[in-house]
DNA sequence: GCAACTTTGATGCACATACATTTAATGTCC
DNA sequence: GGACATTAAATGTATGTGCATCAAAGTTGC
């Protein structure tokens, strides 16, 4: 138990460092950058801020920067809710899914160089 | 290997969550600053910065500041080191050896809280 | 229809962290 | 022994995060 929460200390701090260093450099994408549009593009439409905050491990206001930092990037775009006019929709750009689709595979050989020797998980 | 960095994350972030609130209240003591105490007392030793830096998930900086704070609290003191004069050692105080006695059931609640159905790991 | 409450997303603020630089002490090469 | 590089720890600075709060829109009860 104490163990699997300094496994869990050690690799994340190891993954974050690297992820944070060679998607800045390569990409011009923070890992919270990364994730936003990883969730935007797995779902595959445009989503509400607050069906994103429930998959990223961010605070809502934290998420609201990102978003605002993605769409200074124009990666993202903002749009209001027809439905609820509360509410805002995050549609991914062109740019933002070609953004992604290149620092993918940088993402994916960091997770192989860190967990190359990782146990397999349940849960 | 997408799924272990997925499982990392999120135990990760309610962990630190969790933690970060439950100690903060009942101890006044960040992760950060439970993690330094939990190094020293475990070596049952004074340690220089640099030692510690090798075993924190901390930045040289950060952990410079953390020891600055817990010294604040009178948790540690600092004290130079006569073989390498550049050299600083850190003793935990009674105090601090007493903040940490209390504070170390509370996280291990925490822990057992979250990772109550974590799979057994290697490494 | 209106007032009180709730919800959504943005923002003010405080703070912890990382990076780069600084200061002081050591080490090294000649 | 003196000049230059190296190392340890502290500090200036920029940035990202969370908490609390805010404004706007929606909901509920009367």
């Amino acid at each position: 138990m104490v163990d699997t929460w300094h496994y869990v200390l050690a690799k994340h701090a190891r993954t974050m460092c690297m992820l944070e260093r060679v998607l800045g450099d390569r990409h011009g994408l923070g890992p919270s950058e990364f994730e936003v549009l990883d969730r935007i593009v797995h779902h595959n439409r445009k989503l509400r801020i607050q069906e994103l905050c429930d998959e990223v491990h961010l605070s809502q206001s934290a998420l609201s920067r990102v978003v605002a930092r993605l769409e200074r990037a124009a990666l993202v775009s903002r749009g209001v809710c027809d439905e609820d006019r509360r509410g805002v929709f995050v549609h991914i750009t062109d740019e933002g899914r070609a953004r992604y689709a290149e620092a993918l595979p940088t993402q994916r050989a960091v997770l192989a160089e860190v967990f190359a020797d990782a146990p397999v998980l349940a849960t």
